[in-house]
DNA sequence: TTTTCGACCGTTCAAGTAAATTAGTCGAAT
DNA sequence: ATTCGACTAATTTACTTGAACGGTCGAAAA
């Protein structure tokens, strides 16, 4: 699409430490402006508004797990195994996430409500590759192909209630190791019911 | 246990209705008096605290619940089915609460702040209940007897998972039955997917 | 033309405060 | 044993104020 000028570059960089550090609302533009040794106005040239450079920097992370995904469809493994992939894949870039708007629950409702599109968006995206999983599962056999229809759906909701649900019950608004182990290990053996599941 | 006399039973639904209309904080304990006939004061006699007299709300409720489960355990049907019933039943159960609550997402995360104990009991009982269904299912050659030992837990955090993402994106902190219906769709259809795939 | 920035504006937000509401107490009455 | 009016202490609410912040603009630099 766009071209990214270097200066750009360096904001967006800027931005998403800053942001991964204190979380949208914590962070200003002067500091961020600071950081990247320019004055405040100038990153106004660059971005509309502080919102606009959180949603670049947000969908810039975003290409960049796409990017992954991507590799993952060339490579000539199972559905099975590449759903196995998807969902490693998928919490790693949960991790991130999180740590670029310094989670806590109201603050991910708030950042939800904001950017709504965006993660809308996401979603749809998240929708159609794990569509395509399955898709590819039931032409070569591996998987039931009269499941029903909106399993892909319920699969996205499933690893999105066990995120929430870690979100949830964390103190101090901060994710630790710990949580993040314990959501993997959910997710693990979540997967292979899961994928026994929906078996031929 | 104890003994409820006839005063605190109206004492307590009266709460309910209060409490399920406007949620626990928008509630007074003048109200409460007002609707069943008696002095602010005098509902002290009976509950030392709003908390309290919230939690016996809530407990009774659990007791309802917790009778409706008993029931199902003593008919002769298959743990399949028992798992179903279940879900139905637990499904049902967290309308009420989350009624009794008025809930939104903050309310929710208050009251289990609260009334931590009472919810980390009843998530115990719960965790009980599917132990017993699923280890049933075991015996009678309906499900692995191999299954991953986490599964009873996860099984109770996906559904847990599926509650607090439907909450999380109702609008104006009320569930309308448009939600409600789509909760229960998916987890009729995650329940039918995770049956298979804990079976022998 | 493209990029930078100092000076400025209007809004938002945090801290503080006063008033009002409410949870909870107590002693007397029944 | 039960009820309640009158009271207190704590909490909540509504409001104020000053500082911080997002965002604009026109001039200047490159």
């Amino acid at each position: 699409m766009n071209e990214i000028s270097p200066k750009e570059n360096d904001i967006l960089e800027a931005a998403r430490n800053r942001f991964a550090h204190y979380g949208f609302s914590k962070v200003t533009m002067e500091e961020i402006a600071q950081d990247v040794g320019m004055g405040k106005a100038s990153l106004y040239y660059y971005f509309p508004t502080k919102e606009d450079l959180f949603k670049a920097v947000i969908n810039k992370e975003q290409n960049l797990f796409a990017g992954e995904i991507e590799k993952l469809f060339c490579r000539k493994i199972s559905a099975e195994n590449k759903l196995r992939n998807y969902v490693k894949k998928r919490l790693e870039y949960f991790h991130e996430l999180v740590n670029l708007s310094t989670l806590n629950v109201n603050t991910l409702v708030d950042i939800k409500l904001i950017f709504k599109e965006l993660f809308e968006d996401f979603e749809q995206k998240e929708l159609n590759l794990i569509q395509r999983i399955l898709d590819e599962g039931k032409k070569n056999g591996e998987f039931d192909p009269k499941m029903h229809h909106e399993t892909t759906k319920i699969f996205l909701h499933l690893l999105q209630g066990l995120r929430l649900r870690i979100i949830k019950f964390i103190k101090d608004n901060r994710m630790e190791k710990e949580n993040y182990d314990e959501l993997k290990e959910e997710m693990s053996v979540f997967l292979e019911i899961f994928i026994k599941g929906i078996r031929v």
